[in-house]
DNA sequence: TGTCAGGTTTCGG
DNA sequence: CCGAAACCTGAC
């Protein structure tokens, strides 16, 4: 395996937390399904472990999937600004965000409205099984995450079979604006462009664009108001539960002063597991 | 058996 | 504009 030294991550939280359905642990390396490729990673001393596959040595992947540019002190020191996010910092050390792919964080997004983590993840897996390529790798058998343009002709009738009920049509239309061009017309839209890009997608709506802004398209300062959100701004910060999705998001962005998408992932497994 | 969460759309007011 | 129902599935 390659060898990077890669200080100050807790690839457990990183990984298996909220921000990604596609990884899996066996205790000793993390496994991710990734779009056309499988990923094999061992976090120890430092240093990350790393292969890709089918293209091995594919480090450029890897310094950017991991977010190796940002400067954590500096996110670390604008953050912290009261108890509630200092209790956050203490329990999840050295939590990140990764820069996922566009089009992979809007699929896997679509899926979100499943009622947790392990019946989003259920289908998903599905989706890979159905969609995805085989690997095999250390005895055990992978599908990667398919490439959009393996979804084109996905019926909406397979897509069930997932798992995913009702979002199955919210996939296909999502589908399409991938294969209208979406993807190179909203990268480098500034942010209120591109949320409003994403909401047009029918199925997509407020929580969906901000999981996608963050994710998908490395803007630092949204986090997405899922209910767990709410919970962060109205019973940790006093907010009006009667507000608006829309205000709750300008309250969050204004606080935590640019990086409300790194203030959030800590809150949100903080408050998940309070 | 029923009820309910999860996010978005759609409908009724 | 706002609230509530509908959409599906799995969990309890």
């Amino acid at each position: 395996m390659n060898k990077l030294f890669l200080p100050n991550y807790n690839i457990y939280w990183t990984l298996i937390g909220g921000q990604s359905h596609n990884w899996q642990f066996d205790g000793e390396f993390y496994y991710g399904s990734l779009t056309e490729k499988i990923v094999k990673i061992k976090y120890k001393d430092n240093n990350l472990f790393w292969q890709t596959y089918p293209n091995n040595d594919d480090e450029e992947f890897i310094l950017n999937y991991f977010n190796t540019k940002v400067d954590y002190e500096k996110i670390l020191t604008v953050i912290n600004k009261d108890e509630h996010i200092k209790s956050a910092l203490e329990k999840y050390p050295n939590l990140r965000i990764l820069r996922q792919d566009f089009e992979e964080t809007l699929i896997s997004y679509i899926f979100a409205s499943n009622k947790n983590l392990g019946g989003i993840r259920k289908s998903i897996s599905k989706l890979r099984e159905f969609y995805g390529t085989e690997f095999q790798l250390d005895g055990k058998t992978f599908y990667s995450f398919p490439s959009a343009e393996k979804l084109f002709d996905a019926k909406e009738e397979k897509l069930r079979e997932t798992g995913m009920g009702f979002r199955a049509k919210y996939l296909i239309s999502a589908l399409e604006s991938i294969q209208n061009g979406l993807s190179t017309k909203i990268i480098g839209m500034n942010e209120n462009d591109a949320r409003n890009k994403l909401i047009k997608i029918f199925g997509v709506g407020e929580k969906i664009a901000d999981c996608v802004l963050i994710y998908g398209l490395g803007f630092d300062n949204v986090t997405p108001l899922d209910v767990w959100g709410k919970r962060i701004v109205v019973d940790l910060y006093k907010q009006n539960e009667k507000e608006k999705y829309e205000a709750h998001r300008r309250w969050i962005s204004n606080y935590f002063e640019g990086y409300a998408g790194w203030a959030g992932q800590f809150l949100f497994e903080y408050i998940r597991n309070l």
